[in-house]
DNA sequence: AGCAACTATGTCAATACTTATATAGTTGGA
DNA sequence: TCCAACTATATAAGTATTGACATAGTTGCT
């Protein structure tokens, strides 16, 4: 939230951000982005000013201030904050023997490989725009835009990675498949 | 902490398979899983018992109740949980720009880089293991072993890729910098 | 004997996060 | 006119998670 507050922007503007950009990596609910902004308030991280909406009420728009300018540099000269990654389908996936049952398994593998084909298709169009509304693509872009458009690229590369090891998975859950069968009629 | 409870473990033994297999996808800590273990056998979804320790104090083994496994299953068939991932690395990233230091970004992504090499040569290392230690290796794995190994495989093919895109942006980011060098010699 | 490292369980306080709920104005369509 | 969808802020209750601390036995090294 620091980051994003070097421009001026509203708790929904937030969210808003969480839900387009930075999905593909975090994302945070009103509900926490609203007592966040009022606690980095508090302790002088940002500053708030009052702003007129053009629909809906009015807004309430949060800037970093030099503290929170500080802290943010803080965080980044730390270095890279590894092995907190979290993706819960690959805990699912840990535990598929439990079903006991390969046909759920492979389904539950197909419906993984669905949904990632889709959300790399969703990124490849975030992509093609980022291409198309900027001329100066991709070598000119400006710094701000530069680092996401890098984040972007990094999703897609794993999303991509993803679906190609959902459908080698899926080969490996099918012979898996063919060899139990045979195994068992020989009984 | 139900798909790891269906053969018996205690709190600590718990932590450590955490610390082992799931560290690519999930972490917890000692004192989530005490606390979450009391819980789970309040509400009927594991049962314990006392075991004895060749060292230390004595242990407490739980293990997955019916209704555990019951809940564990109910879960597996909800289907993949996605688009809660958790990247913490990139967020950092995406905010580089506010650095105003392009070297110093720079040498935040050498950092992102060199820790992604360590853990891709570390997993490697747990994947040739496996490969060695079971003969039956790739086609006869036990049906514990494989989906456990799609996971670790998963795990090495993205960490390769996030090694590609470190490369990747890295000479971007230099040939950036050699660019805003140039232009900033012009003025 | 002392100490570090490891096994083992747990609590407490604080922070992070989710889900549900309340409020209120605007826009556009049925 | 009503209703759905969207803009906009906020709180309450509950769950998840982390970090610090407390306790205690064992092993191996110095």
């Amino acid at each position: 939230m620091l980051g994003l507050l070097r421009e001026p922007h509203s708790g929904y503007d937030i969210k808003k951000h969480f839900e387009q950009s930075l999905r593909n990596f975090w994302q945070a609910e009103l509900s926490q982005i609203y007592p966040l902004l009022q606690k980095m308030e508090a302790e002088g991280l940002v500053r708030s000013r009052h702003g007129a909406s053009d629909i809906g009420p009015t807004k309430r728009i949060y800037k970093r201030a030099q503290k929170g300018t500080k802290e943010l540099h803080r965080w980044l000269e730390e270095g890279p904050i590894i092995g907190k990654d979290r993706i819960s389908y690959l805990a699912q996936v840990y535990f598929l023997a439990d079903l006991d049952d390969i046909d759920k398994a492979i389904s539950y593998m197909k419906s993984l490989r669905d949904e990632i084909t889709k959300k790399v298709a969703a990124l490849e169009i975030i992509e093609s725009n980022w291409r198309s509304n900027d001329t100066r693509y991709p070598n000119d872009l400006a710094d701000e835009e530069f680092y996401p458009h890098l984040t972007l690229a990094l999703g897609i590369k794993r999303l991509g990675a993803t679906g190609e090891w959902c459908e080698d998975s899926l080969r490996k859950m099918q012979v898996r498949r063919r060899w139990t069968n045979a195994k068992r009629s020989q009984l």
